[in-house]
DNA sequence: AGCAATTGTTGTCGTCAACAACAATCTTCC
DNA sequence: GGAAGATTGTTGTTGACGACAACAATTGCT
């Protein structure tokens, strides 16, 4: 019943290699997604795995993955936050934070204050090392955000960051 | 600078509960992101997470996550397709594919059966049983696209698609 | 003082992308 | 016709990541 075989058929092929058009079809354009086009998760995934590729090759010179730029970023804007406002505000598990700080503290990066106040607590601020490195972080990651601009368009860009505001 | 956005607050804060307001910042509302809120990849971070979550939830009853969703829809729609070809055209690894369909297959959703023109490759099929389950899931899956559209609206939803389009 | 809540930490589990290697098979080219 | 190279499915490993659960130290509330 589904089906819908007989797609729109764009014989704009110019055949592929393997000459077995006999039962398989391994031509990728022919091959309909059916439901999945109206469904954004799909989209939104193929997107997301596309931008972090980008943002990955595009500061891999300096080794830095989203999430630590998003630590970073966070924690040079507000210096002294706890691990816990920062998991909280990025959304990222406390547990799975530690490791992060582990590994950004160990670069010289970030630095765990003991705080007076609550001694449970650290307050997490940049090394002087780390204030420098984010800038030139951010350069790239100004880089790769021209790439996301050029791949879907400066207009389109700016309605997506409009569009999903409401989650950051 | 940045902060704001002045969000729903869903969390119900009937105050904070910890009133140590002296030294740490732990409230939410006041944390600024800085350069994260020009960047496309942290809010569609974000946004996937709550939409691949909503899913998840949406098809519990059904036990179908996003991925075995696509797989079953592609397969679905385009009978007698390759391992290769679907992973091509999901942008899966294939090596990823195989414990997907693995499982698939144990449910009786799919049925992988020899290609008789090429001995190496399989000819993936739903099961009549497979089929049926997938009409459900796709029912399933339109609820739980109404909860996007009212989560970012109507509109923006459409436009989302069509600006990622170009991804799927 | 006593009890509940919070913070950082450790650990486990399952999903997922990215690779690398392999046997079987197919294609191509000489 | 046969050797060389590519493709397909498979197995295995690695690392990032989200979700949970438990724990000690500490704090807040009453």
């Amino acid at each position: 019943m589904t089906a819908s075989l007989a797609r729109t058929d764009t014989s704009t092929s110019p055949r592929k290699r393997a000459g077995n058009g006999a039962a398989l079809r391994d031509d990728v354009d022919e091959i309909g997604l059916d439901a999945l086009v109206g469904h954004a998760g799909y989209a939104v995934r193929r997107f997301q795995l596309w931008i972090f590729q980008d943002f990955i090759k595009t500061l891999s010179e300096v080794d830095i993955r989203p999430t630590q730029y998003s630590v970073l970023t966070v924690i040079g804007a507000n210096p002294g936050l706890s691990q816990m406002a920062v998991a909280k505000r990025l959304g990222i598990e406390r547990a799975r934070l530690v490791h992060l700080l582990d590994s950004l503290e160990q670069r010289r990066l970030v630095k765990r204050i003991k705080s007076k106040t609550d001694r449970r607590s650290h307050a997490l601020h940049l090394t002087a090392q780390g204030d420098t490195a984010l800038a030139r972080f951010k350069r790239l990651a100004a880089a790769h955000e021209r790439h996301v601009e050029e791949k879907i368009g400066k207009a389109n860009r700016e309605q997506l960051l409009q569009i999903l505001a409401c989650f950051t």
